[in-house]
DNA sequence: ATGAAAGTTGAACCATCTTTCAACTTGAAA
DNA sequence: TTTCAAGTTGAAAGATGGTTCAACTTTCAT
């Protein structure tokens, strides 16, 4: 996840120790940038909650941009990886939906700094916010696209839809993931998935 | 937009030529805050593109937060005051987020900055971003509320419907407004709202 | 054991940008 | 015409925090 090595220098860490201390520093980060932001976050904040010195840090990162760069692709992925085995799970292109859904608020339950994280990226790297979405957006499209093919959907079903339903995913995430999490997670999936159902499906 | 005069030390202009300064100030933030987004940004520019001398901003605003702040409630009213009246002209519930959305997708088209200010307010200045969402959420609940009593849409709407409706356009805004202006913004409304009628409406 | 490569350290350097300030200009009321 | 509050100016103070570096320690293959 950082395979680089463009062999001038170098700073994939070369022992296990190197290896540790990476893996603190990216995990101070995304502490870090969570609680403050990546502009309030300071270096010095990311290397005292790792434990190691500021020098260290550019042992493996050239700046403070490449770890945000670093910690955008590796949250991404994050959330890619929880939410995609899980709807693999089920039986029909609506169900994948509200799992789909469901899984994500659990995700940004338990991991509440995503969304400054992501976000912020905007600012700092648009190139890996707008990855983010586009790769996210062109996922589900496939899957509404397949999901058609197999009469689960209407047929006209196409990017646009797919944005809308992300759209309405984050959101529901930011406010009842994030902002208040009183309300269980499956009631607020069932919900939008009922819109979704009634919005897109065959049954009607 | 701005009259606090806590008697202390105001910062009201008190003349023609000290409103024209304040106002040039908080044109040339939003481009200033537009392009590089609030960190990058800087004082120097908003008085560079306002034509001013740097310290003449420090006559109308205590500090680069405060000037980002205004324009925060600024822009949000803007958003507010284009997309009202428009949607006060559907004939039901299902029309009116219909042309919420375009009167939205018109708006972000024409006033592409926006997405980068209140995007960014989430870091500079959380309780004003949270407060336009939860504005507009609210005014959109009501909306629903309203149109369900008129039966237009079902009986059982509620913050939900409205927090997934509100990030359905958000998003189909940045994709379809912001990012890429090349489809009809009239055709991305009526395929969105052709989701929400299936989804929330009556008629079925 | 030993030497070289990898990793660590933190003070200091440096660039940037916000904010202050005291001198100067403008414009309108008396 | 005089006066003065309001407004303007830009150099410089002050603060912050990213980045560098040369000395030092640890690791590990031989």
């Amino acid at each position: 996840m950082a395979e680089d090595a463009t062999a001038k220098d170098d700073k994939t860490p070369r022992t296990a120790r190197g290896e540790r201390t990476r893996h603190a520093l990216l995990a101070a980060a995304a502490q870090e940038f969570g609680e403050k932001g990546f502009h309030d976050g300071s270096i010095s904040g990311i290397t005292r909650r790792a434990g190691c010195a500021l020098g260290s840090f550019y042992t493996y990162f050239d700046s403070k941009d490449d770890i945000f760069r670093a910690l955008v692709a590796d949250m991404s992925g994050q959330v890619r990886d929880y939410v995609g085995p899980r709807i693999a799970d089920a039986r029909n292109g609506i169900e994948a939906e509200r799992i789909g859904l469901l899984s994500f608020l659990e995700f940004a339950r338990e991991h509440k700094e995503i969304y400054r994280i992501i976000d912020e990226a905007e600012f700092v790297d648009q190139a890996a916010y707008r990855a983010h979405y586009e790769n996210t957006a062109s996922r589900m499209t496939a899957r509404l696209t397949k999901a058609a093919a197999r009469g689960d959907v209407r047929a006209d079903v196409e990017e646009v839809h797919a944005w809308a339903i992300m759209g309405m995913n984050v959101f529901l995430g930011l406010r009842f993931g994030v902002w208040d999490d009183s309300r269980p997670a499956d009631e607020i999936a069932a919900i939008a998935n009922a819109l979704v159902e009634r919005g897109i499906g065959t049954k009607a």
